[in-house]
DNA sequence: CATTCGCACAACCATTTGGTTGTATATTAT
DNA sequence: ATAATATACAACCAAATGGTTGTGCGAATG
């Protein structure tokens, strides 16, 4: 039996990295955790298009690492724990295979100094 | 004085995200990172011309996540750790940022159950 | 009711991306 | 010297990105 590891080869992870590959979405995700925020306070902080912020809130969106919430007239974005969990774990897997890959790096310099 | 934080604020953590958003990518940094391989080696490996895998690389270099050696008439593809300790560094300020959010919102819900 | 506010959505545009094929160059093998 | 190998690089293409402006529509405010 095959054990495919879903959350290293899901797809969506493809759109997880390219949502954070954005000073402004990052940006964006930032400030939604310290503080949920509508559409429109969010695109007040930049130098942008109302327009072009509505859209990186959807890449974001399309990623899950945010979740609108209607409310009155507004749009209030929030960060979604449960994707943000995901994609720390997935970088977390990352972060593991680099360590790994140091320390045997690391024990070869330590055993032969001169190579 | 203001204190620019160089690390999180960098262009090249675009490069990075970037680089990291596409899966056959993701897959060359972890087949470089258990065992350099030059560029027609990762090649064979993949279902698309040897000028597709020769960009996906340049990719990766330019965020300098790998970086090419020569040797002989091969070009040896090998991880970087330098970048990916610093690509470490940024993704666990993300994670602690999301960790303090998800501490916050726990101790919300522990002081009001009811809301 | 009229207006304003917050947002969605479409059309458009320039640039980038991810892929292709084809050509050129350097290095190794026969 | 010739052939085969490994790479570089350019030209091309379709699709996606990141931005714009404009239009419409539901919700709140006067």
């Amino acid at each position: 039996m095959v054990v495919r590891m879903a959350t290293m080869s899901d797809g969506n992870v493809d759109a997880i990295f390219h949502a954070l590959a954005d000073t402004t979405r990052r940006d964006i995700v930032t400030r939604v955790i310290a503080r949920e925020q509508s559409v429109s306070s969010l695109a007040s902080e930049y130098a942008m298009s109302f327009a072009a912020v509505q859209k990186h809130v959807a890449v974001l969106e399309r990623a899950s690492l945010v979740v609108k919430q209607r409310r009155g007239r507004e749009q209030i974005v929030h960060a979604d724990p449960a994707t943000i969990e995901r994609a720390r774990l997935l970088l977390e897997h990352f972060e593991t295979l680099w360590r790994h890959r140091a320390e045997a790096i690391d024990r070869i310099l330590a055993e032969d100094p001169e190579h």
